[in-house]
DNA sequence: AATAACTTGGTGACAAAGTCACAGATTACC
DNA sequence: GGTAATCTGTGACTTTGTCACCAAGTTATT
């Protein structure tokens, strides 16, 4: 590793801040690119664990029946709690990871990164965070699958992936469908009754007018 | 903390064995007794921090409307993640506890399991482990709500339940209902066909006669 | 022992969501 | 410009969840 990578992973992960040069320079610490649509299946042996410093990964479930569910998204400045349990406790990775836009990666060797947990509290800290929030985020995610219609669910996703500014959202209806865990059909009914209500607008691949204020927030 | 009360805590706990006499000694360990139903809501401020010594609790969320999910149950030799998770990456505790059999928990003050967390390595991957375990039992929690039929989902509680031995399970519908995040006619039900078909025999508060072997596995 | 209150389970009608099997429409690309 | 691939729409159906009851059994109360 190079003082310039360095400082980039430093700008991304602060919790690194307390390591030495020398423990930068271990072997087997690098940095990749990952084009997208790399896939890692369930079950795989992990020798390195990833830390993202840009990019998107998404990690999901497959079923028996081939179907998936998207668990959660790593973007820039995030690590993989799944893989650091599996790491730390041991056990395999049970679930498969899919780079969604091409990202760069840190990737550190499973011993070292054990190494850092358990010497830095700094890193440790924002390890035990991470899991922290993901449970939560989990555990909301099975609430919503549980207890809020898809139309709420729809409405939700559109507001928070659009803005004041930008009221349209670039996707297709199986996108969103597997992004909520759900079938292709339903999300097209919904979206045109939403459509002939007025608080959107359908075309292909893309949803405009978004009236993000009209949307239903609850039940 | 007496002697006793340590060695009877080291037997469920052996990752604390690291402990020295003064650690044990220090303001507000205590071992204490909660009865049945005690329960603790969402968004509470924990002071002290859990370890079941004997007993049962399980921790759920609350949605809106007041159902209930089921995320996980608590007992002998376990912590909670969540609790941990939330005095770790100090954020609110974000889900209810119910004890639902009178329980024996050792509490631990937060400042002091944080400390223990940091200082002894056999703790630390206790814990470790846990948010492992409880990170992958969630996500099969997500793919069984979303991918397995209730039917299958009541065979596999009722196999999980039962054994070679012993046939039969006291559990009304409801609170199978509960269990497994669903309503009690569905159960009700689902449990009169199987039983029309001979998988088992349904009686109040009580099912017996469960044939195992024959019972749905997948799909 | 009679009554009331509570628990547990059963049912029918309906709504919401998921499944299946297509059929058009649009776009991409030789 | 024609073909393949992708995206969307639709109808019929099944499964699951919801609602509003009722009936039978159990426990408490007097």
């Amino acid at each position: 590793m190079q003082k310039e990578q360095i400082a980039e992973v430093l700008a991304r992960f602060p919790s690194l801040a307390a390591l030495t040069l020398e423990e930068w320079q271990e072997e087997g610490i690098s940095i990749t690119t990952v084009p997208a649509n790399f896939t890692i299946d369930e079950g795989e042996f992990l020798e390195n664990a990833p830390l993202i410093l840009d990019g998107l990964v998404r990690i999901f479930k497959l079923s028996s029946d081939g179907r998936e569910v998207t668990l959660y998204r790593l973007s820039t400045g995030e690590c993989c709690p799944l893989i650091a349990s599996s790491i730390l406790g041991e056990t395999v990775y049970e679930a498969s990871a899919c780079v969604e836009k091409p990202s760069m990666v840190l990737n550190v060797p499973t011993k070292i990164y054990k190494k850092w947990i358990e010497k830095h509290q700094g890193f440790r800290q924002y390890i035990f965070q991470s899991f922290a929030r993901r449970l939560i985020i989990m555990s909301n995610l099975i609430d919503d699958i549980h207890f809020k219609s898809i139309r709420v669910r729809i409405s939700e996703y559109l507001i928070e992936h659009t803005s004041a500014e930008d009221d349209s959202l670039a996707i297709t209806h199986d996108q969103l469908a597997i992004e909520l865990g759900t079938a292709r059909e339903v999300i097209s009914r919904t979206l045109k009754k939403m459509e002939k209500e007025g608080l959107l607008r359908v075309a292909r691949g893309q949803i405009t007018d978004i009236q993000r204020s009209r949307l239903p927030a609850v039940q």
